[in-house]
DNA sequence: ACTTGTACCATTACCACACATGGAACATAT
DNA sequence: ATATGTTCCATGTGTGGTAATGGTACAAGT
């Protein structure tokens, strides 16, 4: 498996490397079950702190695209195919649409929305 | 009418003017049909920019507690003790609360919906 | 001893936004 | 002329989040 590292792009690295990863498992690069390199060697091999890495990683076990098993090291899962496919991104993304939409209809300005999300996201 | 601006308090300028017309509006110290000082007046008095008290001003008409009639002026709303009492900022909490406790549910995390919210609001 | 993932502490840089301010212009009406 | 609300331009300040960095430490297993 190759990964490339991108300092330049925009695009955050955890970000890069999670879609790489991802990438690598729909097109069949790396196999269920195989395992991954370890958190800190990944990040070695890349010259990137390995909190980067491990919030990759992170995000890639919630989507059930790979697997930590502790001291074992990280493998991909078993339905890493299937759910490499499913983007919970743009389900949110729809979700989000819907919801706006239907404040503006509402009368809500952006700003009053703005405003109301993150005091509900900081629980205030 | 009597308005008192507090520049030390942490809540907006725009707010405090529109909390305190509408507390005007519910203790029937100005009633339905009375004009309003002018936006550049108001400014005046209270050594504000125009902007600011515009700012709230719009908002007052978006609730209907106020009505902006061009060159005429500004006159409180006939329906204005009614809708005073309607808290906007309230309801769009209360569904925002339900929106986002659906969302951590589906496993989407906090900062993910921050920038998802973000990216829909900005049409990208 | 060594490595695994994970959890805290922290700092730095960057960027987006809210808020407020200022200037200028417009159409509309007295 | 004067005044109304409205809309565009722009700037500055403060706040707060993201992203990335670093260090330290832990339990669990080889």
């Amino acid at each position: 498996m190759q990964i490339i590292i991108d300092i330049d792009d925009p695009v955050p690295i955890f970000s890069q490397l999670v879609e790489q990863i991802k990438q690598a498992v729909a097109g069949e690069k790396i196999q269920p079950g195989d395992p991954l390199p370890s958190i800190r060697q990944l990040a070695n091999d890349l010259d990137v702190n390995s909190k980067t890495v491990a919030k990759a990683y992170k995000l890639l076990e919630r989507d059930a695209v790979i697997q930590s098993r502790g001291y074992r090291g990280t493998f991909v899962h078993p339905e890493a195919k299937d759910n490499c496919q499913i983007d919970i991104k743009a389900w949110a993304t729809s979700q989000f649409e819907e919801f706006i939409l239907a404040m503006r209809d509402a009368g809500v300005t952006d700003s009053e929305m703005r405003i109301t999300f993150n005091n509900v996201l900081n629980g205030k």
